[in-house]
DNA sequence: ACTAAAAATTGGAACGTTCCAATTTTATTT
DNA sequence: AAATAAAATTGGAACGTTCCAATTTTTAGT
């Protein structure tokens, strides 16, 4: 344990760097930054010193001085649905694009671990927040949020959504709602249920909306039967619509994944998809391509979305531009097989 | 970049603790590590003090001073793969429950990604390193990682196996190899093909070798194609197979994605899984089970996994334990519809 | 009651950066 | 060539914590 360690540990600093090169830390601290107030020579070989003597910038220090930290905390409510994880992934590379990382918290439909998670993330000074809510105890979960006074986007979800106290940015659900719906009496159907989606939760009141909107219009009755938003309900409906609703022709899910279990029963059940019984989901996640057969779904452009998502919390972050308070971003009816006929 | 941290402007700070509990800012100090040095009855009023005027933990200051940032880095080839986002979750959210935060880094298959996000996350001195790596450029990654002299361990995949400078875990893919081909030579199929996974990869040598051992014990011709992991090429192989190679009636597929592609495709086909043709997945992600029929597959316990992984770096991180250099974890096969008959 | 040992507390010196005001160097004008 | 303006560089003072050695308080032993 003698003198090796201690040489690994002390890893060279802006001082080492400015002898190095022969100006003043603070010179090299210019460079660091970007400052164009230093002459172009100057730059080089301090970069030049930089690399010969393999100076790592140490962000903890530059944080505790006050710049930003150059963190952006996402919490999501289910990191493990793959409309999330795409998002998450997506996000996570425009930060990285712009000199960011990105805190990843999976609060899993939890709120107090929410709470907790979110109180940690604010301990490692993130910038900024990007929040898919879980709900429940909103209360908490604002309190500390509003307390670290950090700027703050919810997606997707809002906790609040009446008189929303954080900005709020989401896909136009209704809109999507609308399209699928529209589509689905477009092709024939009669009777189109609505399948999926935690009762009483706003995204499934929007995402509901539009379709109740459509076949109000329409004079068409409604059949709503809400649940999990999991492939294992799509399954289990799949049958039911069977059995106890067989007048069912066309079904908007709530989510992709409902839709894919009512896909994976069918030829167990006999039902010829796209035929005997049309399906439209909703997210148009990558599986909907591969599904038999494919599955029509209301597309909220993922890539687009985390990428407008990523340069509006930077906007705030870095030039203090919050933006609007809500923001409804398009979304597009991709019809596949599954509704096509 | 203008460094306008105004959320922490005003925010209260040891010394203000200190001076609210009427104790020194050494003993706040102390409290917050939990030493056993200070009394429970200075603990509690330090403890209290706090909650009153609102303290907020600075880990950027403490981080500087050399703790540990409380921070892993989790760098991971490709997000989009369930495989992984399930990993990814669980090893979080376990991180989560002993006090570290998790930053994310998915490098996409992307070498010089991979290693500018690595370098990323040294300046956010990152406490540990979790790499389940892309492929190239290893040496450049590698010497980051070296340089930084930070507590790394590789899991699921290796940069370089055959003399590994760092630490791996990895599930017993040859294992789990042997344990499906044998399964499905016990249900009576007589050609038996290996599906998917990129040639030369040393995952795919894995997983093949334990199939291509039971085939050559059993005296069976082995029949191997190789390609992306994939749902879509799973698609795509399964019409092949229904062509080219009639008498295939049992596939091992590289890993879940390619046998879901198999099974979405096979109604089109007219083939009857689990009957004509039986196939076993690799990995058991959730979707196996809503699958139709349900899928087969070896399962890699990610949950134990990730648990075991966090804790292996947990030990490196904080009592200075280093994990062996290699170490495999048990696999199962899970048996279902799709290959059970 | 006195002392030695143990337990609890403390002030000051880091840690590596950024910010500020001040200084030096260079360019421009007269 | 001197005077001025502009550009480039600089040293020192933070930032909020932990660590260390030193000090004070408490406990235990006689």
């Amino acid at each position: 344990m003698a003198g090796l360690n201690e040489e690994m540990r002390n890893r060279p600093t802006i001082l080492d760097v400015a002898k190095q090169a022969g100006v003043s830390k603070s010179t090299v601290s210019l460079v660091l930054q970007g400052s164009s107030a230093v002459k172009e020579a100057t730059r080089v070989s301090v970069r030049e010193a930089m690399a010969d003597i393999g100076y790592v910038y140490n962000r903890s220090a530059a944080t505790l001085r006050s710049a930003s930290s150059g963190l952006i905390g996402l919490v999501i409510n289910d990191l493990r649905n793959p409309f999330f994880t795409e998002f998450a992934a997506l996000f996570q590379m425009e930060l990285a694009r712009n000199g960011f990382a990105t805190v990843l918290a999976n609060s899993d439909e939890d709120p107090a671990l929410q709470t907790s998670m979110i109180s940690s993330l604010v301990e490692h000074g993130v910038s900024g927040f990007i929040i898919s809510p879980s709900y429940g105890q909103e209360q908490d979960a604002i309190a500390v949020l509003e307390a670290s006074n950090t700027p703050t986007i919810q997606v997707f979800r809002s906790l609040n959504s009446d008189d929303p106290k954080l900005p709020f940015v989401a896909p136009d659900y209704e809109r999507g709602g609308r399209l699928a719906a529209e589509h689905l009496i477009e092709r024939g159907c009669k009777k189109v249920a609505f399948l999926g989606g935690l009762d009483g939760r706003t995204v499934t009141d929007e995402r509901m909306s539009g379709y109740l909107a459509v076949l109000g219009e329409k004079g068409m009755k409604p059949l709503v039967l809400t649940g999990q938003a999991t492939r294992g309900f799509g399954k289990v409906m799949a049958a039911k619509l069977q059995s106890d609703y067989p007048d069912v022709d066309g079904v908007l899910c709530f989510n992709d994944l409902v839709a894919l279990g009512v896909l994976s029963t069918a030829p167990e059940l006999g039902v010829k998809i796209g035929i005997d019984l049309r399906v439209v989901g909703f997210d148009d996640i990558e599986d909907c391509r591969d599904s038999y057969p494919p599955l029509s779904s209301v597309s909220c452009n993922i890539p687009a979305f985390a990428k407008s998502t990523a340069e509006q919390v930077l906007a705030w972050v870095k030039d203090g531009k919050p933006p609007p308070m809500t923001a409804l971003r398009p979304v597009e009816l991709i019809i596949r097989a599954s509704s096509r006929a």
